[in-house]
RNA sequence: GACCUGGUAGCUCAGUGGUAGAGCAUCUGACUUUUAAUCAGAGGGUCGCGGGUUCGAUCCCCGCCCGGGUCACCA
């Protein structure tokens, strides 16, 4: 028998032997008093005279998480996921049963204890039990204690397992609820109604991404999951909802890497009246706000850089960052106009080894240049801004120059996190976007968006002039944990099937 | 999708073309304030899966499965 098994079936005999002693081992409910946190936080600074002055009763229950056993004199650790705390175990302290039940626990099992707070000589904060209930089995050993659990690919599909034993696993979740949390309130204090759309749309719009497909019996009827909530909240906007937010998953049937997961979080908010440079404002105090609620300071520890969220952020148009990237890299002046020109960019990408896809303009060159050469040198919170309007289906052109769209993405830490513009509202110019999209898809662009009909409906009804901004919060809560992979702030990231 | 890299006990990891190793965990015993408890002993392995080479493969070769990284695509 192997090592598991023999430790099972020692568990499973643990179990029996508590029924035969009368013990219900799956007990309906537990009146604790206080959890594990509450008490150290409420006596972790108390000396041992005080303790022993107060001897003020106490229960609280977790799971063990060590058991040290010196035959009269033992001692179990017990947490409530996110303190830990002592218990010590004699047998002259415990009625008969309970003692009994303490020789059959095993590691992992949750048990409920009553006593009073005492410090032993090595000063441990320490619930001296006078009463120890027994609430739940481990029946499959744990990972071992010391080393925890490091295997990645166990700490993704079983997260449970990562959460009992790497206190820092659940120190993240903690942070992204946070987080999320001091979004809401942010955008609740500005006047932000929280708004609720479609997660399954006829038509996958508001982002250039493919889609998942999924189908509806009764009315037979294909449906997309979202790329995005975009054209549902501009809808709202239409219907007078001057500022509106969602936070929400999105799902994009693309390559997963460490800063991608086919499902993920976003924060889309648009505010009636605004445009592309007040958003920028508001994402530099929203950053900033949410950062020291969620972690207590604007200055983030992130692999070997130091980032600091403090406004202003740098600011660079697109086109200036392709440019000057080329022109080092290719060591001579690359001008504006060149970027224009879809032939001459062409050949520009080409001698850089960037990718040309056969029905790409002169702008999507000009956006994959800057993509494949500067993204990853934005550590430092960075506005890139203007983008060509050729990939930015959605937007509003500049007064001054129909080419280019009042647009920006915010770089941090070397990825994107999040993506503003001031939104095209007009609905003859939304048509022939579309129109344009749809050419490209027609020459093979999976990733072209599609006609929305009811979108241009709505705008003919009339949008104001406003702007809004999608906000990766998955890729926001790695910044603010430090976390080298997306896969570490998802709870459950999508894995392969096993077995 | 391409390339690189990994899979050995419950966990963390060594290792070798010739009977498979350690620490922790588990089991037995000792121990009335320990805390990575300690001490003595014991059990525990389809070396990811399937082929091939070989007298003999966990090791070498091929294929597959499942991870991780880089790139591509994207946020």
């Amino acid at each position: 028998m192997s090592s598991r098994d023999e430790q099972i079936q020692q568990r499973r005999a643990n179990l029996d032997a508590l029924t035969r002693l009368g013990v219900d081992v799956y007990p309906h409910r537990f009146e604790r008093q206080h959890t594990v946190s509450e008490l150290v936080a409420a006596h972790g600074d108390r000396t041992h005279d005080d303790l022993e002055a107060g001897k003020t009763p106490t229960g609280t229950s977790g799971r063990i998480l060590a058991i040290r056993s010196f035959g009269k004199a033992n001692f179990l650790v017990i947490s409530d996921g996110l303190a830990k705390i002592q218990v010590y175990i004699r047998q002259d302290a415990l009625p008969p049963l309970d003692f009994q039940i303490f020789k059959l626990l095993d590691f992992g099992d949750w048990v409920g204890v009553e006593g009073r707070l005492f410090r032993t000589k090595t000063n441990e904060l320490t619930v001296w039990a006078s009463r120890l209930h027994f609430l739940s089995k481990c029946l499959l050993p744990l990972p071992e204690k010391w080393h925890g659990l490091t295997d990645v690919e166990i700490r993704y599909r079983q997260r449970y397992l990562d959460l009992i034993v790497n206190p820092d696993a659940r120190r993240i979740f903690e942070t992204r609820s946070r987080v999320v949390a001091a979004i809401r309130a942010f955008m609740t204090a500005r006047g932000y109604l929280e708004v609720e759309t479609p997660m399954m749309q006829p038509i996958a719009g508001g982002a250039l991404a493919r889609p998942f497909v999924t189908h509806h019996n009764t009315l037979d009827m294909d449906l997309y999951l979202r790329v995005a909530p975009e054209l549902y909240l501009k809808r709202l906007v239409v219907g007078g909802m001057e500022r509106v937010f969602e936070i929400n998953r999105n799902f994009r049937n693309e390559g997963i890497s460490t800063e991608h997961n086919p499902e993920f979080t976003m924060m889309e908010f648009y505010e009636a009246y605004a445009d592309y440079q007040v958003l920028m404002t508001m994402t530099e105090e929203l950053l900033a706000k949410v950062a020291r609620e969620a972690i207590g300071t604007d200055q983030l520890a992130f692999g070997e850089h130091q980032i600091s969220l403090v406004a202003p952020f740098a600011r660079l148009s697109l086109r200036d960052g392709a440019r000057e990237a080329a022109g080092r890299r290719l060591k001579r002046e690359v001008t504006d106009a060149e970027l224009r020109d879809r032939d001459r960019v062409a050949v520009i990408a080409t001698e850089l080894g960037v990718e040309v896809e056969p029905g790409a303009g002169a702008g999507r060159i000009t956006t994959g240049i800057f993509e494949r050469l500067c993204e990853a040198r934005l550590v430092q919170p960075t506005f890139v801004y203007d983008f060509p309007t050729e990939v930015s289906p959605l937007s509003k052109q500049k007064p001054d120059d129909p080419d280019t769209v009042e647009r920006f993405e915010l770089y941090v830490g070397g990825f994107e996190v999040a993506n503003a513009f001031s939104e095209l509202n007009d609905p003859v110019e939304q048509r022939r976007r579309f129109e344009a999209q749809l050419a490209n898809r027609a020459k093979g662009d999976l990733e072209a968006h599609e006609m929305d009909e009811d979108y241009v409906r709505a705008l003919e009804y009339g949008l104001p002039p406003t702007a809004g901004e999608g906000v990766g919060i998955d890729r926001l809560v790695m910044l603010l944990t430090n976390s080298p992979s997306i896969r570490d702030v998802i709870l459950f990231p999508l894995m392969r099937k096993k077995e």
